[in-house]
RNA sequence: GCGAAAGUAGCUCAGCUGGUAGAGCAUAACGUUGCCAACGUUAGGGUCGUCGGUUCAAAUCCGAUCUUUCGCUCCA
């Protein structure tokens, strides 16, 4: 088997799924829109298959799991308590000279009396900023090399530029109290809130008219003071299509366990779209503003959350290994203390090695008891459980009432996506008809997630072979099998194409057929053809995809 | 957001210093063949990402913009 070289695997990948079907860019024909991607006739199956078997391994073959479908719009209450709405919006600053955007709490702080040499990349870049400085704020620094000179912290918010030794500034400029981290200018933009939540109106008044009637109404405001105001207005009909599903498990979580009568510990799943405004999105369909996840929110007694996490750091772990052909690509990786979110005690990312290296497939959170807190006292509602079993440990008495601790196994159908589609992609070189080399692409998708099961071809178009063809597609659809009749070109070619979509077996009809009632069998990853009775043939194949 | 590269037929690409677009594969039809990317004949398909400028003339030069890829930054 020829090896991929895993710079253009991405490339291969990426250019089968548009030819196939499986992805497309957004609104292609208008351009395309940034990083968004929609899901073909074969991407949808997939996407399905591989959320249907996350459900029922997650949700139907679990006694403790229930699921769930929430809304994407909730209440703003909801982002409030969450800490949503605060943390989302950071405080980004530009630097007016490199263009470099960054975040002001992370930036570094020279102190009164500081010089504030600005690092270029190079004599060149030097040149270039010297000259914008110049132009923009009238000033000349001095160059050595790739430096630039002259500026100095005065105070807490004034710095200075020093053409001498005097002592004296020439010209002097509000200082922010920090500089950009990569150059150390500190010639900055005001700070801007980015919220990376998604924000709409909700109610069928447009939001203008009023924004309108208060400007008019506030013409004397300053420009801080108007946005405040607005701020106000804007935030009255505000929602904001969620950041993450998780959310939802936390709010619901009183109504599932009474509803269904569940005993801690038990959990709630969801799967569904997500939206985040990424301030990058890359790699094809691994970050994208609009994503879907499969999210399950275990509740826990308080204490014996460690044991938990690792339960289901494990079980994630198996789940992705068995539907793929290559289980060394997966590694997991306990998050340091500082990467932690601040909800966390601990977590842990099951990681993929993508063409580009390891990075995130799945997060396997232990968030505490912090959501559940956190709503409890920003709703008034009780979320929390009674166990009559057992006794509670501070009082000694019968009778525990707590607030669950949470681990959260969370994961990206598009990216599990992604990843089953770089695992299945293969080239081999296989004899062809005269047995000299050729070459194949197969998508080795694991058949329970393969788009089509079964591919019925009539080996010629007429003696009666393409009635029988379609006579059992449609006994595989009966049977809720997605079977596909394709009697378009040579077998050969047929196979071949069958290969890309990734379909597992390929029933050929023949002139035997009629005879005695058989068809052959062929399997897309060994390519061997074996003579099965036509109809066994469902069985046999029902059979395969149970076992496989 | 910054830097670099790219955008020409469904796909992969060619098109040299400006002169009104080509190949292979793919697609469709007919014929022949009949088990691993067959062959023959024929056909369809591009306002060269978009907008603007220079020019007698722009795929080609210039500017802006959108999108993609890679690197940086960011990822609560």
């Amino acid at each position: 088997m020829a090896e991929n070289n895993s710079s253009s695997l991405m490339e291969k990948v990426i250019s089968l799924s548009k030819q196939r079907g499986f992805v497309f860019q957004s609104s292609e024909i208008y351009g395309g829109l940034k990083s968004a991607y929609d899901y073909g006739p074969l991407g949808v199956e997939l996407k399905r298959n591989i959320m249907n078997e996350w459900w029922r391994s997650m949700v139907h073959e679990r006694e403790d799991v229930v699921g769930i479908d929430a809304s994407i719009i909730m209440h703003s209450k909801v982002w409030h308590a969450s800490g949503h709405l605060a943390g989302f919006s950071d405080p980004l600053v530009d630097c007016l000279i490199s263009k470099e955007r960054f975040r002001a709490d992370k930036a570094p702080r020279p102190q009164p009396k500081d010089e504030l040499p600005i690092e270029c990349a190079d004599k060149g870049q030097a040149k270039i900023y010297l000259e914008a400085i110049q132009k923009r704020f009238n000033i000349e620094l001095k160059r050595n090399g790739k430096t630039l000179y002259g500026m100095k912290v005065i105070d807490e918010n004034t710095m200075g530029f020093f053409p001498d030794d005097s002592g004296k500034p020439a010209e002097t400029f509000p200082y922010k109290g920090y500089v950009s981290p990569t150059f150390g200018s500190p010639f900055l933009s005001d700070e801007r809130q980015f919220n990376l939540m998604f924000r709409s109106q909700i109610g069928p008044i447009d939001v203008m008219g009023d924004i309108t009637a208060y400007v008019e109404q506030n013409k004397e405001l300053d420009g801080k003071e108007l946005r405040t105001g607005i701020e106000e207005i804007v935030k009255k009909s505000a929602v904001y299509l969620r950041p993450e599903t998780a959310q939802a498990m936390f709010v619901q979580f009183l109504n599932c366990q009474q509803s269904m009568s569940m005993k801690v510990p038990f959990g709630i799943a969801q799967m569904g779209k997500s939206f985040r405004n990424e301030v990058t999105v890359e790699h094809f369909i691994f970050r994208s503003c609009e994503f879907e996840q499969m999210e399950m929110e275990f509740f826990v007694e308080p204490g014996s959350q460690k044991e938990w996490l690792d339960y289901w750091r494990d079980r994630r772990m198996e789940w992705w290994q068995k539907l793929a052909n290559d289980p060394s690509k997966f590694r997991y990786r306990a998050h340091e203390k500082d990467e932690l979110a601040h909800y966390a005690d601990a977590c842990y990312d099951i990681e993929y090695e993508y063409p580009w290296g390891f990075d995130e497939l799945e997060g396997v959170a232990s968030r505490t008891d912090y959501d559940l807190k956190k709503h409890a006292e920003h709703s008034g509602a009780k979320l929390s459980y009674f166990d009559q079993q057992k006794q509670d440990p501070e009082t000694g008495k019968n009778g525990w009432r707590y607030t669950p601790y949470v681990i959260e196994p969370a994961a990206g159908v598009t990216r599990g996506l992604l990843v089953y589609l770089l695992d299945a992609y293969h080239e081999e070189t296989v004899p062809n008809a005269d047995g000299a080399d050729s070459s194949r692409v197969v998508m080795k998708l694991h058949p329970r997630l393969s788009p089509i099961k079964v591919a019925v071809l009539p080996l010629v178009k007429k003696e009666g072979l393409p009635d029988i063809a379609r006579e059992m597609v449609s006994g595989f659809f009966k049977a809720g099998i997605n079977a596909r009749y394709d009697e378009q070109h040579s077998i050969g070619k047929r196979y071949r194409r069958h290969d890309e979509a990734g379909t597992p077996y390929c029933l050929t009809i023949d002139g035997q057929t009629k005879e005695d009632g058989t068809v052959t069998i062929r399997d897309r990853d060994t390519m061997k053809q074996e003579r099965i009775s036509k109809d066994e043939a469902l069985q046999i194949i029902q059979k395969r995809l149970i076992e496989s």
